[in-house]
DNA sequence: TTGAAAGCGCTAACAC
DNA sequence: GTGTTAGCGCTTTCAA
C-alpha cells in the first residue's frame, strides 16, 4: 500500500522547494512562479499523482471548503433535487456539500449543526421547515454565512431563495373557481412551518376576493401521506362536503387521494385535489396530479450561487430574497365540480 | 463576531495544559487523567462552547472522519433510503458522508472518486452500476476501504451489500405463471450495470425451468422512464405480443405504461407488469405497481458498518458479501392474462 | 498525572 | 523568482 504523495515528495522530484510547488499548482499564485519551473512541477505532480490535501490546507487557510446543507428528509423527494443543484454550483467553485437531515426536530437541528461547526464549514444553506433563531445566531457569531433555501423567514434576517408560492396558490384558486367550484378545502401543513404559513396566508387572502366562495382550512398534523389521509378523513363524512381540495403539499395531495378512495370517492369527478410543488412522478399517480410546479433543483443553485458568494465577502451578508416563478401544472385531478344533488 | 474557541482556551480557563484538555476531552485517553482536571475541563469547555476542530484533529491522527458515498444520482428514488441508512450509521461512529453524483459516467466516477481522496475519505460506500476497476485499484494503493452497496461485483473483489435479486426474480416469474401467462417479455436495463446482469440472468435461468414459457428478453438503454417508453414501443406493435413484462427496475415499469397507454392497452387487463426496487410512492402509480421490494435503507446501513469495521481494522478486507431477502409486493399491475383471440 | 514540544501537510509572510 | 520559516489546532510521545 504506497503512501500517499505529498507536496513535499513533488518537491524533491521537481528540485525545487515545497513553497514553489504550492505556488505553482495555485492558479492563484501560478503567475508568481517562471513559466519553465512551473511545467515542471506539475508534471511531476502528474507523474507522481499528487492530489493536495484539502485538509491541511484549509487548516492553514481557515477555509474548510465544506458547505453544510440541512435538509428535512433526504427521502422526501422534493429535497434531492435541490441537492443536487447546491452540488452542481458548490463543485463549479472547489466546496464540498455536507447533507444532513434535520427529521423536522429543532433538537436535532441543533445538534447537526454544532457537528458541521466542528467541520468548519464555511457556511450553510438550510432548506429545513422551522425557523431556528438558535442556528442563525451561533452561525452569525462565528461569521458562517447561512443562506435560506425553498423557505423564507419573518423573524430572521437572513438571505433566502423561494418560490413565489402566493402566486401559485392564487393560480390554484383561480383554476377551481373557473371549473366552476365554490367549496373550497385548504389542507395546509402544520403551522410550525414557515411554508405551511405562507400558503395558507396566501390562501385566505385569495379566497376572500373571490365572490361566493366558500373555503375552509384545516391544518395537518404533519406534511406527510399518512397526516393528510388522516385529516381529510375528518372532512369527508360530512355533508356537504367541499368540492375541491387544495393541498399544502404534493404528500398531503396523496393522502387525500387515499381518503378519498377509502369513501368510494372518484378524484377528480366527485372531489378535485391540487397539491403543491410537483414532486418527481407527480404525473404519475392516480389521477396525475394537478399541482403547483415549485423549482427545487434552481432554488438549490440560487442558493449556492449566494453562498458562495457571501464566504468570498465575508462581511456581514446583505438580506436579499430570491423569489423564483411557480407555475400550475393542470393535469387530471381536477374537473368541474359534480352537479348539485 | 466571535473567535472559534480553541482547545487552548479552554486551558487556560481550566489552568491546565492544551495536553491534558485533550486527553480530558477524549474518552479513549479521559482516564489517563485525574478525576478533577477532567472535570474542570469538562467545565470549561462547555462554558466557553467548546467543539472541537475536526480537521485539525485529523491532520494529526491521519483520520478525517469522512466517509465518501458515490451513488449514481441522487434524484433517482432509491438512493435517498440508501444514504439515510448510510449516514445514520456514520453518525453513531462520528463519521460523515460525503455523497456524490456520477450520473453514470466512468470519468464522473475517477473525477468524483479524486477529488474526495483530496479530502482523504477514511472509505468509500459504492453505489454506482459501474464497476470500474479504476477506482477499487486506486484506493487499494492508498489503502482506503471500500464497500460495495446494492450492487455485487464479479470482476471486483470486495465487500458487497447487496438484494437477493435472483430471489425477486424467481418471485416475480413464478407470480406471473400462476396467473396463468405463457408470453414474458423481460425488459433490462444496460448490460453495462452489474445489476442489470444479475437480474437478466436470473430471469433466463428461472424462464428455462418453467415448461411452456415463452421468453424474451429486450435491452434498454438506460435505467429510465423515457428509455422505458422507448423499447417497449419496439414490442407493442408486434403481434402475438407478450401478456407480461418484468422491468429490470420500477422507473423502466413506468416507462411501460406509458407506452402501454399511449397504444391504448390497459394494464393490467391487457398487459401484466412488475418492477425491481419498489420505489417510494410504487404504491401510488396507476395502476399500482406490482413489483420486488428491495431493502435499500438496510444495505445503506449494512454496508456502513461493514466500512466502519473495515476502517478500523485497516488491514486488507476480506471480501465478505452480504445478500439481503426481498419479496414481491402484489399489487393491481399484474392480474391473468387476456382471454385468447 | 501533567507539562513540554514536535509534527500532521499545507500556505503565506518574509527574506534574499 | 524562489527558498525559508512559522504556524493553522490538534494529538501524542517523551520527560518529569
Amino acid at each position: 500500500m504506497a503512501e500517499r504523495v505529498r507536496i513535499s515528495d513533488v518537491a524533491r522530484a521537481a528540485g525545487v522547494h515545497s513553497g514553489t510547488v504550492s505556488r505553482a499548482l495555485n492558479p492563484a499564485t501560478a503567475h508568481l512562479v517562471n513559466a519553465t519551473t512551473a511545467k515542471k512541477v506539475r508534471k511531476a505532480a502528474k507523474d507522481l499523482g499528487y492530489i493536495p490535501d484539502v485538509l491541511a490546507r484549509g487548516l492553514r487557510t481557515n477555509r474548510s471548503m465544506t458547505v453544510g446543507v440541512l435538509v428535512p428528509d433526504l427521502t422526501n423527494p422534493i429535497f434531492p433535487p435541490l441537492v443536487r443543484g447546491v452540488q452542481a454550483v458548490l463543485e463549479q467553485h472547489g466546496y464540498t456539500a455536507l447533507v444532513a437531515n434535520t427529521d423536522g426536530s429543532a433538537d436535532t437541528e441543533r445538534k447537526v449543526f454544532e457537528t458541521l461547526i466542528g467541520r468548519r464549514v464555511d457556511g450553510f444553506v438550510v432548506a429545513t421547515g422551522l425557523a431556528d433563531p438558535f442556528i442563525a445566531e451561533e452561525a452569525a457569531k462565528r461569521g458562517v454565512p447561512i443562506v435560506l433555501a425553498n423557505r423564507g423567514s419573518t423573524s430572521l434576517s437572513l438571505p433566502e431563495v423561494v418560490g413565489n408560492d402566493g402566486q401559485g396558490i392564487v393560480a390554484a384558486i383561480d383554476h377551481l373557481v373557473e371549473l366552476g367550484h365554490t367549496d373550497v378545502l385548504y389542507l395546509s401543513g402544520p403551522e410550525s412551518f414557515i411554508t405551511s404559513v405562507v400558503r395558507t396566508e396566501a390562501f385566505s387572502r385569495r379566497a376572500a376576493q373571490v365572490d361566493g366562495l366558500r373555503t375552509e382550512i384545516v391544518y395537518a398534523d404533519a406534511l406527510s401521506v399518512t397526516a393528510g389521509e388522516a385529516f381529510m378523513e375528518q372532512v369527508l363524512g360530512r355533508d356537504p362536503r367541499p368540492t375541491a381540495v387544495v393541498a399544502g403539499n404534493d404528500l398531503l395531495a396523496l393522502g387525500v387521494y387515499r381518503a378519498l378512495h377509502a369513501h368510494g370517492l372518484r378524484c377528480p369527478e366527485d372531489v378535485s385535489v391540487i397539491g403543491f410543488n410537483d414532486m418527481p412522478f407527480a404525473e404519475d399517480f392516480a389521477p396525475p396530479l394537478t399541482t403547483v410546479r415549485a423549482p427545487h433543483q434552481a432554488m438549490g443553485l440560487e442558493a449556492a450561487r449566494l453562498l458562495v458568494e457571501a464566504i468570498g465577502a465575508d462581511g456581514p451578508q446583505p438580506a436579499v430574497s430570491l423569489s423564483l416563478p411557480v407555475s400550475l401544472v393542470v393535469r387530471e385531478s381536477t374537473a368541474p365540480p359534480p352537479r348539485k344533488r
